[in-house]
RNA sequence: GGAUCGGUAGUUCAGUUGGUUAGAAUGCCGCCCUGUCACGGCGGAGGUCGCGGGUUCGAGUCCCGUCCGGUCCGCCA
């Protein structure tokens, strides 16, 4: 037996108790004739105390950070006690003890507070992994996969694991793709998300299915994407998108109880999407601050009369502008000129890439200050800044530009005025639903419309008939905001935390010439229909139920529970940006012998 | 595909206007120390300044290229 206790076990009330304990060295100090050794397990740290013939013998085998030991001895009571440590009161009298083996002294220290970087640390993750801050990460993941498991367990819902080699329909992102060797020159993709199974599950009657499942998408990675990343997926057949909310919002809420104890009782806000782009710029947004936006010009939806641009005509930026949009900043009036300067540079960074930020001031005194004071009278200024909402005190930040950037741009800022302003805080979750996503968005790209969510996706009832009766077919791409396509919305939703979508999901289509008609407009030929869907399809004339889903970034839930930004910290073995595995160093060339079986030739550039 | 920041001791970083032998902290090694827990004290070793080219009397420092890493935009749900 290597040890009748672990590392984090032992407590005063085991005094006198003859135990053997196994683990990793964490410190070692030594003072002449006594030696303590911090030993170090999954569970914690128990101070182990060498004196006498056992301290002679530690200078016989000296023993380094890392090294693997086992020790039987006495549980005795400290004489000062280390009150940070919860096995802080007793140490271990050791009188016998084995290196079970030997380490090589780690490339960074193996601390809460290391002196390692990224880099080195995800080259030796083995290593990461056994600190701290790691380990509370990759525990604080399985708790939310727990809670999850548990409370879908109770709901009914069974887990089925669906294949990980399926065929490529490019729709979407990029698939990762495997070579078949039994079928030269024929590829298998890694699933992007398990959505035509667990369809067809629905079609075979399992009406609650769910998977936390590693999903593969072969794009450009960020401090919150991955390559491979993992999905709580589920579906429901028999539903309605209000069932579907209600049942996730319960599971979400009930994470958050158990991971984090955090008692999340009132109902989930709804906005629809049109309302979260008109007041926030953005179909995410972090409501846990108000901030709205004020449209003065946009063509993105009629505004309604007695809120249109009041400022008069004559200052060519807002003049020549598609769309103008401001923001008012509380307590804002005392910025001086070098702060606005700075928010000015702000947005002109290509990230952001506006021309330029005008602002109202409104002094506590009630007198104004603009960027553009000689185009306005001051009763204009006053009027702008009062359609603005702005009180005494306050900044008013206006962004004129293209529709998209412009709202992108202003979303941005008041995302970064709500940091600057300390509004944003890491201890408070706020949830939001965003329903009526639009069902198709324009390529410009591609010169045509794609499925904003999938073509899965059904449209509201009332704007099927828009769907079907419309040419997709539009020539010039500058009109499509004008096309009935792009007012059709559709029975989608996503679960917004603090700013994050952290999930998202649709009730969908379930009738062969509805989903024949969808891949119509997406500009699919029926033969490429049923090359690509053929299998569904024909499912759908076999009895299929009316369902539809919801899939969680499981990553990212965890990343934003643990309130951290990156999900890497919660993956125990993540990629880099370029996709590459450092430690393991992957992707990697693969020999001939590999390639002539396969029957592939590689032609680099 | 693009923007941007970085690469100097095992590690994290500093290095001024281009100027003699490239520093600090930490880690590592040795000696001393009976109550430490970020132990302490004394001493020591440790460098192809990512790589290649250029400018210059002289390059860690300036220029060009390239590789690697971080962040972001495009892309992606």
């Amino acid at each position: 037996m290597y040890r009748s206790h672990t590392c984090g076990k032992l407590r005063i009330t085991d005094l006198n108790k003859e135990v053997s304990l196994a683990g990793w060295v964490q410190t070692i100090r030594k003072f002449g004739s006594i030696t303590f050794i911090d030993l170090r397990d999954r569970y914690g740290i128990t101070q182990l105390l060498f004196s006498e013939s056992l301290n002679a013998e530690l200078d016989k085998n000296p023993l380094g950070r890392e090294f693997v030991l086992q020790v039987n001895g006495r549980v005795n009571e400290r004489s000062n006690k280390n009150k940070n440590i919860p096995t802080g009161d007793i140490e271990i009298i050791v009188s016998k003890f084995t290196v079970l083996n030997k380490s090589a002294v780690p490339p960074f220290t193996i601390q809460d507070d290391t002196d390692g970087g990224d880099d080195i640390r995800m080259k030796y993750r083995f290593l990461d992994l056994r600190r701290n801050a790691v380990k509370k990460n990759i525990e604080l993941r399985y708790a939310v996969s727990r809670a999850a498991r548990n409370y879908l367990h109770l709901n009914n819902f069974i887990d089925i694991e669906t294949p990980f080699l399926i065929k490529s329909t490019p729709e979407g992102a990029r698939d990762f793709v495997v070579p078949s060797r039994m079928n030269p020159g024929e590829f298998y993709a890694l699933p992007q998300s398990p959505q035509t199974f667990k369809q067809l599950l629905m079609v075979s009657g399992y009406d609650r299915y769910y998977q936390i499942v590693k999903c593969f998408r072969d794009e450009d990675l960020r401090a919150d994407r991955q390559p491979e990343f993992t999905q709580i997926d589920c579906e429901m057949a028999f539903v309605e998108q209000e069932d579907i909310l209600q049942m996730f919002e319960g599971m979400v809420k009930s994470i958050f109880k158990e991971v984090n104890g955090i008692e999340y009782t009132e109902p989930v806000q709804r906005m629809t999407w049109e309302d979260a782009m008109w007041n926030y710029g953005n179909d995410k947004p972090d409501i846990r601050f108000d901030m709205k936006l004020t449209n003065l010009k946009s063509p993105f939806k009629q505004i309604p009369e007695e809120q249109q641009f009041a400022a008069p005509t004559g200052f060519n930026v807002f003049d020549n502008a598609e769309t103008v949009i401001a923001i008012n900043i509380p307590g804002g009036s005392d910025y001086s000129r070098k702060q606005t300067d700075e928010l000015i540079e702000w947005v002109k960074r290509p990230q952001i890439g506006m021309g330029g930020l005008a602002f109202i001031k409104v002094n506590t005194d009630e007198t104004l200050k603009s960027s553009f004071d000689k185009f306005f009278n001051e009763e204009q200024l006053r009027n702008l800044a009062t359609q603005c909402n702005a009180k005494p005190g306050d900044l008013t930040l206006i962004l004129a530009g293209k529709e998209e950037r412009t709202r992108k741009a202003i979303s941005d800022l008041r995302l970064y005025m709500g940091e600057r302003l300390g509004l944003r805080k890491p201890e408070e979750f706020m949830l939001l639903w965003v329903t009526d996503f639009p069902l198709f968005e324009y390529d410009d790209e591609n010169n045509r419309w794609v499925a904003r969510h999938h073509p899965f996706t059904s449209p509201k009832p009332d704007h099927i008939e828009v769907m079907i009766n419309n040419d997709p077919q539009i020539k010039e791409a500058e009109k499509y905001l004008e096309h009935p396509y792009a007012n059709i919305k559709a029975n989608a939703y996503d679960m917004v935390l603090n700013g994050n979508e952290i999930g998202g999901g649709s009730i969908r289509i379930y009738q062969r010439d509805l989903q024949e008609k969808m891949f119509a407009a997406l500009g699919m030929s029926k033969e490429e229909a049923n090359h690509k869907f053929g299998f569904l399809l024909g499912a759908f004339e076999y009895g299929a139920p009316p369902h539809g889903g919801i899939a969680f970034g499981f990553d990212r839930l965890c990343a934003i529970l643990g309130g951290s930004e990156s999900i890497r910290d919660f993956i125990a073995f993540p990629k880099n940006n370029s996709g590459r595995d450092v430690m393991i160093d992957a992707p990697s060339i693969i020999d001939n012998k590999q390639l002539n079986e396969l029957q592939i030739k590689i032609d680099v550039k």
